[in-house]
DNA sequence: TTTAAATAGGACAAAAATATCCGAAATAAA
DNA sequence: TTTATTTCGGATATTTTTGTCCTATTTAAA
């Protein structure tokens, strides 16, 4: 569904969002470990998401990575996904032909759109508070 | 949401379907040019389809591919996604967790549930004859 | 001012997915 | 029987994704 640095992005954007709500900043090897997620990796995908406004860094000593209470709020889960992953998820073809297009559609584009476009809207409507509700109380997970 | 492969596997698939409806078998060659896939690849996808007894091939001069006219009325989408897919796209995490697991959920299991279902259900109950009806009339596509 | 801790970013490495090539085997037709 | 056509299957190649490593830079604290 997503690529492994989506994945990646969306548990430690999630992990740094809920640090965030306590007024802690997290660093890089905090992430990784409470993602359990490969450190190099993830920074990598850090990069992404700071350049992107997703999450801010502050570099050197008690550095690290935190977002704005306010938008952990506001941030969807679909910004998150655009910008590791693109718009593909949102509007590729589900055979793969080279566009999906409602005039000249695939034999499984009808109900393909509908599947889609649930997957568009639960990332365009989920928030990363959202995200981080059931964490606190050790009702959902980040890793396993 | 699938491998390339699996993708020309579908495409492959159908227009087998199409052919076997009008009681011809197909080549290669001939499936490859009709779905935009490449050749060699396509050979592979269609040993994998031929060992898992969704196409049936037939070696030698005026060989081919060809599905009886029966099966191609039962076989589903879900069974070429197995073959080639594996069950990934059945029971994998959204955020990537080792298992997806309804009693230990990562923050998306219940929104993602409902859409991976949704897309389970629509391959479980396509079969490859419904995929074939809008294609001879010109109102669906296998290539662009 | 020095040191330690942290992110940034470029180069590199490994693994997986995608794709090609070629000889072997089968089969129908010449 | 020979030839042409076609799939089969192993080996190989290319590209993309995933992942690591190292140095530079920034910053807070000693
Ligand atoms: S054309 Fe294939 S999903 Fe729209
Ligand atoms: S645990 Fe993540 S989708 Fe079920």
């Amino acid at each position: 569904m997503f690529s492994k640095a989506c994945e990646y992005g969306i548990r430690a954007a999630t992990y740094i969002a809920l640090q965030s709500l306590e007024g802690k900043r997290t660093s890089l090897k905090d992430i990784a470990k409470e993602t359990d997620s490969p450190v190099a990796f993830t920074a990598k995908i850090l990069q992404q998401l700071s350049k992107n406004k997703i999450v801010e860094s502050v570099k050197g000593a008690s550095g690290g990575f935190e977002i704005q209470k306010r938008n952990v709020q506001t941030i969807k889960l679909s910004q998150i996904v655009y910008a590791i992953d693109g718009d593909k998820v949102y509007h590729g073809c589900g055979l793969g032909l080279k566009e999906c297009n409602g005039a000249k559609p695939c034999p499984v584009h009808d109900k393909f759109v509908g599947i889609r476009d649930g997957l568009k809207n639960m990332l365009e409507t989920t928030t990363l508070l959202e995200m981080t509700t059931g964490l606190e109380v050790g009702l959902t997970y980040l890793k396993r």
